[in-house]
DNA sequence: CTCAAATGTGAACGGCCCGTGAACGGCAGC
DNA sequence: GCTGCCGTTCACGGGCCGTTCACATTTGAG
């Protein structure tokens, strides 16, 4: 994903962490003149602008961004309480602004309303591990490119292991916490979909999901040793 | 001036304070039905939301707002920091938002950004995907350059999905969001608009509704990260 | 090495999820 | 009141997939 640009360059300590925080990528730029060197060939995904130090160059930036060929959008501009007086006064320049002191994952919340306002989607949820990645929102899997054409109950077993990597599950805690609680069935069930998982894992992958002798299944590295 | 609709009523004191502190006059509702009945003859300027107590109730009355033949613009919410999750699912009946506590005339300068905003007619009237568009002034789709003739209800079930593309949705949460909080009927009825929406993209096009299996459904391709 | 317990493997059963066609009924318009 | 449209519901059937079982293979202890 494109990252966000940033100003001032270096970010503030409390912005820095928000932007951490929301997980989205982000690069600080000191003035307009690196904002357009330091871009990406894919461009900017957006810019949240810190106006509390020196509005005067943070709004000049604003304008400038404003001002290219195809507008930087969204934009939003971090404010101290008593400069949203003046902030009616420069709309033109700004998408959307926070208020200091910030919130925690309200930057986060405000940047995806952006996002989502121009259409493009939110960032989705994933869970990761190595090449594999699920998506929670569109129940898919994906180690690597290629996609992974899993049942229901393989995605749920496989979300929940790679949830926790390392740790070793009995059979019993895993139809608890996947299957649920209120099921009673043979435990062999997991040895089956486990089965199944390693097929669809390919080979190469299939080693993710170890058997641990009489006592479960533990998806990834161990904790322990290398 | 035209008041600002406000819920809940009364308005807690929070909220009523920050009101009376913007300047703007306004007035509380109870839901949906005294929205109408107490309508000024020129209209509600905006509203602002109360979604922190009972935020069922709250985001039925935005959607009721949002469906009317004139949309109530802008609509501004007010939740609790633990809310902000939800809040890129429902970014579609919301143009802005204030978190609690609410901060001395925060609320003043984001509802008055929102009328600047509306002086310029910036909220999109098209939903587009790929070939599908979707005009939500006109109540028309067509995709490519052909029209479909589409009911109410398969319009907005389209226009749904086709806002959060590659997102899987439950048929619970469908009801809820495309037919309203308050419907009670079977889940399967569902699947019905979904088939009838299916015909009538025709072959070519059936694919972008998707069945995840025991899950639900989804519009496009998902959205890995590009 | 021997054996038993644990796990992998292949296959088959069957429940249930979903697609499909049809019919009901409310509502609006003529 | 009649008629056509449209949202909803129902029954049926097919096929996917979760489950189970029997058997093969592996593991580790003695």
């Amino acid at each position: 994903m494109q990252p966000l640009l940033v100003y001032p360059d270096p970010a503030p300590a409390e912005l820095a962490q928000a932007l951490d925080a929301s997980g989205f990528p982000w690069r600080a730029v000191r003035d307009a003149a690196t904002a357009d060197a330091e871009e990406p060939e894919d461009g900017w995904s957006g810019a949240v602008i810190g106006a509390d130090r020196r509005p005067d160059d943070a709004f000049a930036l604003c304008s400038a961004l404003r001002k290219r060929e195809f507008p930087l959008e969204p934009l939003l501009v971090v404010v101290a309480p008593e400069q949203l007086k003046e902030l009616d006064l420069r709309s033109d320049l700004l998408d959307d602004f926070l208020i200091l002191p910030l919130r925690h994952s309200e930057l986060k919340a405000r940047v995806e309303h952006q996002f989502w306002r121009r259409g493009r989607g939110t960032r989705p949820e994933l869970v990761e591990y190595g090449e594999l990645v699920l998506n929670l929102e569109t129940y898919q899997a994906a180690i690597g490119r290629k996609p992974l054409d899993l049942t229901y109950m393989e995605y749920e077993l496989l979300k929940f292991l790679a949830q926790h990597p390392g740790k070793v599950f009995t059979r019993e805690t895993l139809l608890n916490r996947v299957w649920g609680y209120e099921y009673y069935g043979g435990a062999r069930t997991v040895d089956v979909h486990i089965r199944r998982l390693r097929a669809k894992l390919g080979e190469e992958f299939a080693g993710l999901i170890q058997t641990v002798r009489s006592v479960g299944y533990r998806f990834g590295q161990s904790r322990w040793s290398g």
